[in-house]
DNA sequence: TATCCCATGTAACACGTTACATGATTAC
DNA sequence: GTAATCATGTAACGTGTTACATGGGATA
């Protein structure tokens, strides 16, 4: 369900694409929100045209097909936004490592959290580098989610800091 | 894959458990980690034990059966807590909501927001309720991961609040 | 004896990942 | 001509969700 709504609103926001191109935009903006690979979006944009959302607008060289939304593939992405009340996410390894913490003695467990900390500063710099690459244009697509990511990320530096804070004190 | 770990991780921090009682453990503590259904949980269990990472250790009655972790199966853990690199969650529908939020007039985003704000203060008084419930004493499975939660969810809430002053003042 | 909780499972379907497979066009 | 990039798809597999299905034991 959601992937039809990323690919709607792309569409809407950017114009016509081609599933290449969403493939691509994919990687580069709405990627550390929403992940696919082309083998996903493919068959979604297939079944979008299927029901009307999006129109085959022009088919180019190399089988190229450029896709446009519909007045109802907008519609459908304004009633999910209003009317859905998004699934707490629920699932994540790194809060699945943080439960099982006490499982390992205090050295290992500073490990595990120094590995995490690492990786989230990595992941800071490349949202910095999205904010500075698409600077806060109000109205463009992902300025929200960007600062929501980087304000999240600096949120897990915290906690990984405090608790290894606390874990040198016990040991 | 993480199945096997969050239930490797229960059975050895809280000894052996049936199927029935690993589910009831999911919904009250594991839960805003890592959910999973009896239908998830059952098959999984018979895999571990086919895999010598744990032992039905007894049948009761009603056809009950007590699952142990075996020496292999904590090795697993430990394993999986020293050398697996979570994979980021990047799926979202929060942050996809975020994210398409420019598409949204200025009070309709704010509608938005102040859903997913009343959510999440639900959520957090929810994980209060937990921490009430679970004291920190540390050793005990979680305490990290309901601090990490409680976290997170402050600090989305903060995102949604400052966002929604932004769109206030430029409406 | 009826209802609730214990207790376990299976099946159908949706979603996601990885790998396989193919071919046209462009730039060197 | 050959390598990189454009461009699209399918297949196999793993994981997750929802619904279906069954029955024993305790309690009122």
């Amino acid at each position: 369900m959601s992937l039809r709504i990323a690919l709607l609103g792309l569409l809407s926001s950017s114009g016509p694409a081609s599933g290449y191109d969403l493939t691509k935009k994919f990687e580069v903006s709405i990627n550390h929100v929403w992940q696919a690979g082309h083998s996903q979006i493919y068959p979604e944009l297939a079944k979008l045209a299927a029901d009307g959302l999006v129109t085959v607008e022009a088919e180019g060289a190399r089988g190229r097909k450029t896709y446009a939304v519909t007045p109802e593939g907008r519609a459908e992405v304004h009633r999910w936004m209003m009317e859905h009340v998004p699934a707490e996410p629920a699932r994540s390894e790194n809060a699945l490592q943080a439960f099982l913490l006490p499982l390992l003695d205090a050295p290992e467990a500073v490990a595990v959290l120094e590995r995490m900390s690492a990786v989230s500063r990595a992941r800071l710099g490349h949202l910095y580098e999205l904010k500075v690459a698409n600077p806060p244009a109000s109205g463009r697509l992902g300025v929200h989610a960007l600062e929501l990511g980087i304000m999240q990320t600096e949120s897990f530096l915290t906690w990984a800091t405090t608790t290894i804070d606390a874990l040198r004190h016990d040991a």
